[in-house]
DNA sequence: CATCTATAGAACATTATGTTGCGTATCAAA
DNA sequence: TTTGATACGCAACATAATGTTCTATAGATG
């Protein structure tokens, strides 16, 4: 009987799910509690457990918020070298600048022991490499890549090598990286002979 | 005045650590504390908490503990191929078939809030890198290597690749992905002309 | 053997986490 | 505007988790 749309129900879920993202993203997914929210955003602690009984419910609504972010439509007009610069361009910004690049480690950790989580993770990763594979279909369309290039093993090294480098190893995302990563994936694909 | 050797000292923090490192890596870190580890190993609750007054201390010594593997010596016997295949395997068989495929997503997960965590993690796989380090110069002193083969790049992906298939993306790590892997890498590694 | 100290266990204090009832405010519909 | 439904805040409460302290005992050291 509960009307699904009600405007309070959506605003309460909108601003809990905010602050549990901000302290997600700054303490951690064990600060994420009933408490904790309700304490910084003035959402009673009964009404969040009215929402989501199970604190695990809320926190993987606090994942998904953060991992549904707006669907790029990457630029496939070529050269393969410079969509790829922008596409990858724009996932460095994503780590070294947004939430997104503190918030993924605590999603990873989830993964290992949730089921639910793990599809979550491994879906959104699935989409953002469809969006590499892509930019390379269009430049298999006009003519630009090696017969034999290895378009699937690109994909994920142009997307695990930044990941890495951020979430594991501690290691910069700056302009001079992303050229010589891109450089490098475009040697593998490309035709030989046409290195600029 | 406290004796840091006492045999009984010792063996409370081996059995308390093995414990953690079981529990991190089955249930999570959040199912890690004091209460947990004592009724799994039947070490009393006041005696862990003399030894971590805070929990994440405790959680952060079972990090060290899983993140202080054997050390490798890489073969670097060559040809390239072959040690790298060798070294990937190794690591691949870490993910796959030990608790370090489990762990290290947790602590990833407190590297992002916390800096002691961080530290261990980015130590940890520079460390890894070096072992791939030996190889690569292992195989430029034999020759092997382009003039401007960029093994700096080359080493971040032979390890970023499988980290991110296995605990980011869920893609499987076995022996058909090791070689073509491990020929991608070469291709890029080597003198041009030499292409098995 | 004599001394020192780590441990187990219990008792206790303090927080954290869930639950419930009720008055008030907001919403949708008539 | 009125009416019925319901989400909300708040307070009180129950339960569980976490942290502290004390004592008797067992193990370690010399």
């Amino acid at each position: 009987m509960t009307k699904a749309d009600d405007p309070r129900l959506l605003a309460t879920r909108s601003i809990a799910l905010d602050a549990a993202l901000e302290i997600l993203r700054t303490e951690g997914v064990l600060a994420v509690t009933h408490a904790s929210i309700s304490t910084k955003t003035g959402v009673s602690r009964s009404t969040l457990y009215r929402h989501w009984p199970q604190i695990d419910q809320l926190r993987t609504d606090a994942f998904k918020r953060a991992a549904s972010p707006p669907v790029i439509a990457p630029k496939t007009n070529g050269p393969l070298h410079a969509d790829l610069t922008w596409l990858l361009g724009i996932l460095m910004s994503a780590l070294n600048d947004t939430p997104w690049g503190q918030i993924a480690p605590q999603i990873i950790s989830g993964a290992a022991t949730n089921n639910e989580t793990k599809s979550l993770i491994n879906e959104f990763m699935h989409e953002r490499m469809s969006y590499v594979r892509e930019v390379f279909d269009a430049a298999e369309q006009r003519g630009e890549l090696a017969i034999d290039a290895p378009i699937e093993q690109l994909i994920d090294t142009a997307i695990a090598v930044p990941y890495f480098r951020h979430l594991i190893a501690g290691l910069p995302l700056d302009h001079e990286w992303l050229e010589s990563h891109v450089d490098m994936i475009c040697r593998l694909a490309e035709k030989p002979g046409e290195a600029s």
